[in-house]
DNA sequence: CAGCTACTTGACGTAAAGGTCAACTGGATG
DNA sequence: CATCCAGTTGACCTTTACGTCAAGTAGCTG
């Protein structure tokens, strides 16, 4: 059903716990360059607490987990999910290494209810390229037999 | 590979084309309700060029065509369009039907791109599925551990 | 240490996507 | 005819998601 393999959807969730010693780590200009947007946009994104880097002297340190992380905001974004909503959406990766009963059932349900809504929006998207496939070989067919009567 | 039928596609596009004489029409309200938005999202959406309603006494009258555009709008919404770019979207189901050759070039390419990148926000959406159904399964499983040790 | 560069916070500006409110109008209805 | 009701335009307000600019700082570098 997914073109995604098992283990890329593991590593990438793995990212989100346990913070490694002596990882690599980012500035904002590499973060920002890497992505296409602009530190200020990664700042914001801070101040709405959707990510929260060390600091060294001051200045914003990015690991492993934090690029994650705004790999996730990224993505969401573009399917188009509002900030606030992303943040509620990145504590189901945070979180998910947590045991207690409640978290764990609260991660369970929530998950549940993302992946429904992400499964509705995928309908809609099919049905659009559907839409345009259908479309655009009409108009080739028709291209076609324009140009070779 | 998608599970949107042919004919469904097809009936679609086709609403955009030749509107029919003594075809059911809406008012403004029945639309907005029927979709959820309010009519002043409506009356936005014509004052961005995205609709254009016939008018009787001042009164918006929408036709089957005008709702198809307006699902049409909604759907690439929640998707993550803006308006301006839904605005250029819409013109490809329009034209679809005018056979001049560099009309038909444009909608074939144009067609084409749109076709990528929706396949690229398909990708993201399956990447995401496939970490949230990941999350979903491993706190599942450790909820039946915890319950029923 | 002077100067440069990259970073910081803070204040303010702005475009997109509507919401809200006021004043008006066209029809239906008692 | 008065009176609703739904609809209309226009002006202004709000929220979201940043951009822009000013003023300051930490850390190299000649």
């Amino acid at each position: 059903m997914s073109l995604v393999s098992r283990h890329e959807a593991e590593s990438f969730v793995a990212s989100h716990l346990a913070p490694s010693e002596d990882e690599e780590v980012f500035g904002i200009a590499d973060l920002a360059s890497e992505f296409e947007v602009t530190p200020r946009t990664i700042r914001f994104y801070e101040s709405k607490g959707l990510l929260s880097p060390r600091r060294v002297a001051g200045s914003r340190i990015y690991g492993r987990r934090d690029r994650a992380r705004l790999i996730l905001i990224l993505r969401a974004k573009a399917l188009g999910s509002s900030l606030e909503e992303i943040r509620h959406f990145l504590d189901l990766y945070g979180r998910s290494g947590e045991g207690r009963v409640r978290q764990l059932e609260f991660v369970v349900r929530r998950t549940g209810e993302e992946i429904e809504e992400l499964e509705g929006k995928r309908r809609q998207l099919d049905q659009t390229l559907a839409e345009l496939r259908h479309i655009h070989q009409t108009c080739r067919g028709r291209l076609r037999k324009a140009k070779k009567p």
